[in-house]
This record gives C-alpha cells, structure tokens and sequence, in this order.
DNA sequence: AACAAGCCCAACCGCCCGGCA
DNA sequence: CTGCCGGGCGGTTGGGCTTGT
C-alpha cells in the first residue's frame, strides 16, 4: 500500500513487510504486549509503537476474519451504525473476528453508499448510544484484550465456514472454549506463507497440552543476569504464574512441554497486564522463535540465535535498558 | 493495449481518556 | 489537583487494484 518511508526520528512507516510481520508475531506471541511504545525496540522493529499495535490489532492478531462481509454482517453493520453512529470499536465488538478499521471502511466503500441515506443518525442518538450502549465493557475487553476473546465473553468462537481468504493469519485454531478453557484444532486452519512456523508449533501444542490440571513443571528460575528488576531473591514459578497476566486465564491448561511454553502468550492477558514489570525468562524460549535485539542483518528464527545473547544477559547484562524492568 | 477514474483498504494522524505518581 | 504516559478511537489519506472507455 504506502510507500515506506522514514520519518525525521529514523522510524519507518508505509507498508509492513513480511520480515516485519513475523518479528511481530514472534514477539508478541511469546510476550504479550506488555508495552507498545517499548516493544518496537525489543522486537527488532524500526516503527512506533502506535503503528505496532494498529498492525497487530488490524491485521495480524488471532481471530481476524478477513474477505468480503456477508449480508448478515452488512446488515448488522447497518443496523448498529443507525443505532450508535460511528462507534466502528463498539459495532466490531458485534462482529467477531472484524476490526473497527475493516468495519469503518465497509462502511466508507461500500454501505454508506447503499445505505448512508437510510441511515442518519443524530446527535441525540449517537448521544445515547455513549450512554446507553449495551455493549459492556467486558464485550469491549473481549475484543480489545491483545485482540483475544475473554473466555467469559459472549462472544462465540469464531467459525469461517465461509469465504476463507487464503491469505488471512487465522491462528484460529486455538479456540477459548468459554467452558473448558481447552484447545481445538481447526482443519481450516489457514496461515500465509511464512507462518507456518506457527502452525506447526500448534499442531504440536495441541498433541501435547493435557487439560486436566495446573501443573508447572518448572522449578526455581535463575535471575539470568537481570538484577533486582522484580525484588532481588530468586523468584519462583509459582510467583511469576501468580503475578502473570496468564495467570487467570485457562488455569486449566496444562502445558507440558517447555519448548511451547512461548504460546502461553497466545492467550488472552489482563487489562493491565503490559504495565507490570516485565519478566523475561529466557529459559523457556526455544531459540529459534527469538527475536533479535541487536544484529537485524540476520535471520530472525534462526538457531544461531542464543537466548542470552539476544536480551544482552551473558557478561554484558549492564547494557540492559533496565528501565524496561522497572 | 493504454489510459483514466473510481474503488478499496492498510496505515497514519490527532485527539481523547484513564491510570498513575 | 495536575501533568505525564500510553492505549483507544474515529477520521483521513496514499497508493495499489479494478473497471470502464
């Protein structure tokens, strides 16, 4: 689309490219987004955090329903904007699966003009709709928790059944049963070309996660050179499961081999959860899903990668940007 | 085939709001 | 109370794509 450029402060803008993609995937499925403004950084990308997110949120989080709309959509679409006006966050929440932007631009392309005539609204009652909106906030949270369904939401499990677009991200396979909290493949599972990285891992996640209980199988985890960033004794697993944003999400879930402990990432994080001190366990991330810091000239999955070396924890830890951890 | 016009949508911009110190 | 920070939101735009001539 946009040309890429660079703005006066050396950030790229315009189009993202794959490289780009898969180094935001990557960073954010493994660590939350604990912080946009900062993430850029610690995700080997050259953009704003603003322009991560809008990327994220728009188009590479799990559950985006992408291709054309169908008439029930448009007709939802039609009816909520007659009800609420241009509340495209409050009418997407309606919509499983669409972003504001994709339901703002139908509007703008397409319904506006089939539509836009029948469908003036008011002040008054765009007023009420601010007032009055029965969309909750937890329908909002379920659309705005890093783009992942609350498993208490009423939102339903997104289906594509129909006019799957090749394409599309759909990392839908993973499914937040509002009961069981448990995984399920989806055999539509569709990913672009360059993410079958994930794919594969899911398939294996899927073979390997065990529902029954909470279970963590790791023992005490080593300051790994990060000093005094959260308290200076050791911590434990069972304080960092319990101060985790994972930790109130599908408690259920059991995951028993460490190599895809990096998903636990995937599912849905607290409200607040990019403003806690962020914990870096390097332990378990399996080197090829590490992003660079540093060196951007090399393949970001690629083995030759060690943990330490990419968050500067061998000998040189003090070239840590230790306000991240404060 | 070549060009123009319009369509479409990803991405940007600027403002707003809530949380926090 | 106030100012700062960071995310959310709605409006707008750039430019590739499609369609019409």
């Amino acid at each position: 689309m946009r040309t890429p450029s660079w703005d006066s402060s050396g950030l790229k803008k315009g189009t993202w490219t794959q490289e780009e993609d898969r180094k935001l995937v990557a960073y954010v499925t493994r660590y939350g987004t604990w912080n946009w403004r900062q993430l850029p950084r610690f995700a080997g990308l050259t953009r704003c955090g603003k322009s991560c997110r809008l990327r994220w949120l728009n188009y590479l989080r799990p559950n985006i329903k992408r291709g054309n709309f169908t008439e029930k959509e448009e007709e939802t679409i039609i009816k909520l904007h007659e009800e609420l006006g241009n509340k495209w966050s409050v009418i997407a929440t309606h919509l499983p699966g669409r972003t504001d932007n994709e339901i703002k631009n139908q509007w703008h392309t397409t319904l506006k003009k089939r539509f836009g005539k029948k469908a003036v609204h008011t002040k008054t009652n765009v007023k009420a709709a601010k007032s009055n909106s029965s969309v909750s906030n937890q329908d909002k949270d379920s659309i705005q928790n890093n783009g992942f369904f609350h498993e208490d939401s009423p939102s339903p499990t997104i289906s594509r059944a129909s006019d799957p677009d090749p394409l599309s991200l759909e990392v839908s396979s993973i499914e937040f049963s509002s009961t069981t909290s448990d995984y399920t493949t989806n055999d539509n599972l569709l990913m672009e070309e360059g993410f079958d990285f994930l794919y594969a891992c899911l398939e294996d996640l899927n073979q390997n996660i065990s529902t029954e209980s909470l279970h963590i199988s790791h023992g005490t985890i080593q300051n790994n050179g990060i000093e005094n960033f959260h308290g200076s004794d050791p911590m434990t697993m069972e304080h960092v499961w319990a101060e985790s944003p994972l930790s109130s999400y599908n408690e259920n879930v059991v995951v028993e081999n460490d190599d895809f402990g990096f998903l636990e990432a995937i599912q849905p994080i607290t409200e607040n959860s990019w403003r806690e001190a962020f914990v870096a366990d390097t332990s378990l991330i399996p080197n090829e899903f590490l992003v660079p810091l540093v060196n951007e000239s090399e393949s970001y999955f690629s083995s030759t990668y060690d943990a330490r070396d990419i968050w500067c924890l061998r000998d040189n830890s003090h070239d840590l940007d230790v306000n991240l951890f404060q």
